[in-house]
RNA sequence: UGGGGUGUAGCCAAGUGGUAAGGCACAAGGUUUUGAUCCUUGCAUGCGUUGGUUCGAAUCCAGCCACCCCAGCCA
């Protein structure tokens, strides 16, 4: 995987960029309030947002909502953006992880401010914070396992009862959490608690554990912790210190929320200020706020990262960049743009109703991005070879034909147009069904961008398959209507001698099912595509897109959006993936 | 049956008391040497539901219904 960086986009983009800039984003609850902070003051006019992954697997479209979200809401209110790793739970991380997120938000087009940060990176004031929470009597050392925990912990209609640790007195707490982080105790033996209300209707606040004991090595910090903060303690913290003025997150944790904003303020602003990014500016300080919104689902795909893993793990697919994958190392493998992505993201919307987006959308931003930005080219899926009796043995024409029908700006190229042509053999139907425009037995039809012919001969084999046309040629239609009458069809070709032998895979949606993770279905694999991937070896491309190899994506002349695979493209031999088929009006009438 | 959320067209989504934006999908026309693109037109007497307040309600109030999330020392 080649990497690419936001800095360098290449010029034929810039007209996005333009749309981009002129384009008002929608209107959406989170800019509504950030309106209101701005104009009431409220966080001394600042915007800072953070997009925070854990590096636990590899980031899928539903990340991409949330990068585009944090990103483009501090760039359009002159803010900043963090990316910090929520690494808070070494046993699931890793540095692949930390990598492969890293690049995909580059290739988004998005640029974090500063540095990257780490939630490790904050472990020593955290301690310290936890310290104070131990002295201020709102945290103690508990020695419930686990298991004990859930049983204290009572249920969703009845309260908690108390640990027995909760009396502890505050040296003696403050000594057992020095000794935990000596690695005096084995895992699980001790945690720390916060000190809030067992009988909390919200089940968050029944002194939830701030630290557990794990004797683990942490991708950042090696082997210097063998205790470590949850997400919640964590979390909120890191914001205050990061200066985070909007700190959002999907709607399931909005019953953290309470206990987000009960740690913050028992530790109380000025203590986090001393800590914080801002410790020496004048700039006020205040403490961030969290928003919830609504994830991304999309139809036909699955948004769980635990399943993601699973399908890469068990071989469903091929890796975490298998084309079919939501993932956006798959999609970018696949041909989708970052641009069409940012571009769904925010067709999309953002809302705290939990909808369900139709892939239609995500497949009309693909396509429309490409239309504009993809050079045409013609490749014939199924070869059925013509001859063209009037063409001479061994000629070859150089063909003129423009790059792109409404961009002149993209060139032109050679096509070579020989006696020996193929066709696709879906482009010709001895017994045609009404409305069918293309080559029938007797019948004329255009070659794209050269004559018309006609179909005078069809040479069939022993078992009655189709193996060779006989056509004439009317070599008074280059670049002019025939005389006489109407030729409706348009179809592509590839000379035999000059085209270029290549493989395609088609790739299809990988679920049958609209949601493959519903609870009607026992397995996701009961719902998978057999068809997701058809693997064709026989193509035949004409010769530029060896010298296009550079392009976006390619459209394949009435068949559909291709990019060249990187990873298995051969110098020999190219690999095309097909990103999305153009919009069909015949195929989908005839169904 | 505790707590937290959400209900506007097939889907996403604006709307914040003055008479239902936009996009996707779909349908019908037009242009076209891609059955593509592009263009034009159509697509909610009604905003989960029942009442109430008001000259006026998707917007305010009350009840009801449906769906989602929470009992990790995961995030």
């Amino acid at each position: 995987m080649t990497s690419s960086e936001p800095k360098t986009k290449s010029s034929s983009v810039t007209s996005d960029d333009t749309d981009r800039n002129n384009r008002k984003p929608p209107s959406n609850f989170i800019r509504h309030l950030i309106e209101q902070d701005l104009a009431s003051g409220k966080h001394g006019g600042r915007v800072q947002t953070r997009f925070p992954p854990e590096p636990n697997g590899y980031l899928h479209i539903g990340h991409a909502k949330s990068i585009c979200l944090n990103f483009s809401l501090a760039e359009d209110y002159g803010g900043h953006c963090n990316l910090r790793f929520d690494d808070t739970n070494p046993a699931k991380e890793s540095q692949e992880f930390v990598d492969s997120i890293k690049e995909n938000i580059s290739w988004l087009g998005f640029q974090w401010h500063g540095e990257v940060r780490y939630a490790s990176n904050y472990f020593e004031p955290l301690y310290q914070f936890a310290l104070e929470l131990i002295e201020a009597g709102k945290a103690y050392v508990c020695s419930l396992s686990p298991h004990q925990a859930r049983e204290h912990r009572g249920t969703l209609t009845e309260p908690g009862i108390d640990s027995p640790d909760r009396d502890r007195p505050v040296a003696e707490n403050r000594v057992m959490f020095e000794r935990m982080r000596q690695g005096e105790f084995a895992d699980g033996e001790y945690s720390l608690r916060a000190m809030i209300d067992m009988a909390s209707p919200n089940i968050n606040m029944r002194d939830p554990v701030l630290y557990r004991i794990r004797h683990i090595e942490h991708h950042q910090t090696g082997n210097k912790w063998c205790i470590y903060p949850t997400y919640d303690y964590t979390h909120c913290i890191s914001d205050a210190i990061e200066n985070i003025t909007h700190s959002l997150c999907t709607l399931e944790f909005g019953d953290h929320r309470p206990l987000y904003n009960w740690i913050l303020q028992s530790l109380g602003l000025e203590s986090l200020r001393q800590a914080s990014d801002l410790v020496d500016s004048d700039i006020q300080y205040v403490l961030p706020e969290q928003t919830e919104f609504a994830k991304l689902r999309i139809n036909y795909t699955m948004g769980g990262k635990r399943n993601l893993k699973d399908m890469v793990e068990t071989g469903v697919v091929q890796g975490w960049d298998d084309p079919r994958m939501n993932t956006l190392a798959g999609m970018r493998r696949r041909g989708y743009t970052p641009e069409s992505i940012r571009n769904f993201c925010e067709m999309a919307g953002v809302a705290r109703n939990e909808g369900v987006v139709d892939i239609s959308m995500l497949e009309h931003c693909i396509r429309e991005d490409l239309d504009r930005k993809a050079p045409r080219v013609m490749c014939v899926l199924n070869p059925l070879k013509v001859t063209l009796a009037d063409i001479e043995k061994g000629q070859v024409t150089q063909l003129e034909m423009a790059a792109h029908p409404k961009n002149e700006a993209m060139g032109k190229r050679s096509v070579p147009f020989t006696r020996e042509i193929y066709i696709d053999r879906n482009d010709f139907e001895e017994v045609p069904p009404p409305g069918f425009k293309r080559l029938i037995p007797g019948g004329e039809v255009r070659l794209r961008g050269a004559y018309v012919v006609r179909c005078n001969e069809v040479l069939k084999d022993e078992q009655g398959k189709v193996v060779e046309l006989i056509c004439s040629v009317d070599k008074d239609t280059l670049g002019k209507r025939p005389e006489g009458r109407k030729v409706k069809g348009v179809i592509h070709w590839v000379s035999v001698s000059e085209g270029l032998p290549v493989s395609v895979r088609l790739y299809d949606r990988l679920f049958d099912a609209e949601n493959p993770e519903a609870k009607s279905i026992t397995d996701y694999r009961d719902c998978l595509n057999p068809s997701s991937l058809v693997e064709l070896q026989q193509c035949i491309a004409e010769p530029s897109v060896a010298n296009t190899a550079t392009a976006v994506g390619f459209q394949f002349e009435r068949e559909g959006y291709f990019c060249i695979d990187q990873a298995d493209s051969m110098n020999e031999r190219l690999v095309f993936n097909r990103t999305i088929t153009l919009r069909d009006s015949w195929g989908t009438a005839n169904k």
